[in-house]
DNA sequence: CTATGACTAGACTAAATAGTCTAATATGAA
DNA sequence: TTCATATTAGACTATTTAGTCTAGTCATAG
């Protein structure tokens, strides 16, 4: 088993940490802790807690992202079973069921004080939602959607209703009720259906 | 100009800083300083921070939250113009449009790591919730709404949709935004309208 | 091999933090 | 008024925090 190189290990350690406890309640002191690095280590790789937590949000939460909206529809099948399936795969993440969504968590604790913090995390909110509107306008130009489906307003009320049933309490979660909920989304979309 | 009491005074300034900040970025010398109470002061009406902000969400967070959603019909209003109505208030509420709902925000922050907080904002959660079921309930009671309307769990959907599209970072926040978003919401509902 | 730069190691520091303590003062009942 | 209690006042403490510093080790290019 080779030794993961220090800078990653901190990435991955940081995320959990920050993904649980949020950005204020994770001290520096119990990352290094539970990733069994020095102090001097850190700040070799990063001046300081924020450049460290910034990273992680780069190089671990946005990629993250990525990996449930691909954005893509496959061959063969529609825009609107391509959303439904990612809802279904974010539904069988028990993570993401129980502590909700890590960018948007981030979000909600440091936006409203944090101006980079906000830049970095709202790029993406941002790029996601026009992802997704793409996604939308696409099934347009196919013929799928009528055209007075408000792609760029429904691709936002989708993903920040979505981050809102996840990121409710862990005791008020389950996946059972994040499908049910989330299901009127798409019985909404599916009003916008032609076929 | 008559002298607030000091115990009223400290849970008007904890609510702002803890809307804004959160809870582990406020201090309690911050509040202090801003509330221009000495400390002693503070921890004879209060045993600690965690007293403190837990009195400000049972005696500040929880009567705003029941000064907007009031769970109840005005003569000859229909239910659903009562929620729509709700939205509208809320809409118009710049500090809600802008920094988000209190209650949800601080369940984001705590919910996964304090038990005592999970418990209070949690039971808030679910009272909430109960109300707009209660309401939709009465609508199937008046022949307002059909049958199938699974009443819970489209209460628990709207309220944490609303919750997640409020609670966006500032920087992506509108009243003209949440509007249109949370439209999709009281459009679903009209799905299950009789008259 | 050896010199150089990257990385590790952790003791140490300065600041902020929540919380304590004791004395002073106000308030209200007898 | 007088006494007991509630409240104010803020200096002080213990702990935790992020961050610094210097000495050491490791890897590798020459």
């Amino acid at each position: 088993m080779k030794k993961q190189p220090t800078r990653e290990k901190l990435l991955d350690i940081t995320f959990e940490e920050v993904y649980i406890h949020g950005y204020n309640a994770t001290s520096v002191d119990a990352i290094l802790k539970k990733a069994g690095v020095p102090k001097g280590s850190m700040y070799h790789h990063f001046k300081g807690k924020k450049e460290l937590v910034l990273a992680m949000v780069q190089e671990r939460l946005f990629p993250k992202m990525d990996m449930f909206f691909k954005y893509e529809v496959k061959e063969g099948s529609s825009v609107y079973d391509s959303l439904k399936f990612t809802l279904l795969t974010v539904s069988r993440n028990k993570m993401l069921v129980t502590y909700g969504c890590p960018l948007y968590r981030l979000m909600v604790e440091l936006s409203a004080t944090d101006k980079e913090f906000d830049a970095l995390l709202s790029t993406k909110a941002t790029q996601m939602k026009d992802g997704i509107t793409s996604l939308l306008q696409s099934g347009q130009a196919s013929g799928e959607f009528i055209d007075a489906l408000d792609t760029d307003t429904f691709a936002a009320y989708m993903l920040n209703a979505v981050w809102g049933i996840l990121s409710v309490s862990p005791s008020l979660s389950s996946s059972k009720q994040f499908l049910k909920q989330s299901n009127y989304i798409l019985k909404e979309l599916k009003t916008y259906k032609l076929d």
